[in-house]
DNA sequence: GATGCGATGTTACAGTGTATCAGCACCAGA
DNA sequence: TCTGGTGCTGATACACTGTAACATCGCATC
């Protein structure tokens, strides 16, 4: 997989719908889980948007035409596709974004969510977890999970509109 | 102020509410802004307690014997409360705690949400901002905020419960 | 007194998330 | 084949979180 920490043109990289839906279903078949209908459309909904979409949002995407999908549903879809690690959930906004990267469940992820254009971009840094794992030992704090998000202004959006 | 990387006593220790009351004050005096009634009741119901406490349940702590305090008049006071650093938002909870440190505009804090009983500590890193800064550096990211929540168990809680 | 301003009160409403029960598909075992 | 269990989905209702809009009040200033 190409670089994630330059700047990248999203919907157009690894990111995507297609592979995000291929990576899950070859992950369900592996950990022996259903990959529903439902849950194949959650995640190409939200896989299709480098926006954070709402619950309701993607409610509403996968309603029309004779199909009505309750929040309730989504918000199961959700939980499976998080708890698999193939869709993140933004605290900071109350929404979900597909996994971009394929990466071990141990590892820390820095979310850097952009101000102007509102995409968001995902990242890792051995690094910064490492800091943070010698800080919370000496407050001596044993970590089960951990949300590191940022927000600011993505390159793209730096470079578009130079600072004044 | 003592160290607070280390494991410590709620409530007996630095961030209890009266001197969160008393820095509050000295704050606003200094900026020119008005510390209100409504606004000492609400800095004062989340500095007593050392568990994030939720807008309603600040509402509702502070209704009674003929006063009514509705959630919105709530969010406003921690609306004014959160932009002068006086209180934080915990992302991860929808939820407020008063301001433990006395720490410049720019610092990055690290929240400690215990799991097992539910209190919060606030520490800060100039290591992990470091490295953070350097990863979204060689992200061509610019941030203006961030958010750094772990969730796991206090010192405290291992002490009680060593793990089995 | 008149005016303007910020803070609060009040109502209403939008958005987010969960509890609960019912139905349905599918599989295993009698 | 029938039957019972399990897991997924549908549906309704509801609780919690947060905001919009407007009225009111107190206070400083003119």
């Amino acid at each position: 997989m190409h670089d994630h920490s330059a700047v990248h043109d999203h919907g157009a990289c690894c990111g995507n719908a297609t592979d995000a839906l291929a990576r899950a279903e070859r992950l369900c078949a592996d950990r022996d889980l259903q990959f529903t209908r439902l849950r194949r459309d959650v995640l190409e909904a939200v896989a299709t948007e480098s926006k954070p979409l709402g619950a309701y949002d993607i409610a509403e995407r996968l309603s029309g035409q004779g199909r009505r999908v309750a929040a309730v549903s989504v918000y199961r879809a959700l939980d499976f596709l998080t708890e698999n690690g193939l869709v993140h959930r933004i605290a900071s906004r109350n929404a979900f974004v597909s996994c971009g990267h394929q990466h071990g469940d141990g590892v820390g992820l820095v979310f850097l969510i952009c101000r102007t254009c509102g995409s968001i971009d995902e990242t890792t840094s051995p690094e910064v977890d490492d800091q943070l794992d010698k800080t919370l030992a000496k407050a001596g704090f044993k970590p089960s999970s951990r949300i590191l998000e940022v927000e600011g202004e993505c390159g793209a959006c730096l470079g578009h509109e130079p600072s004044p």
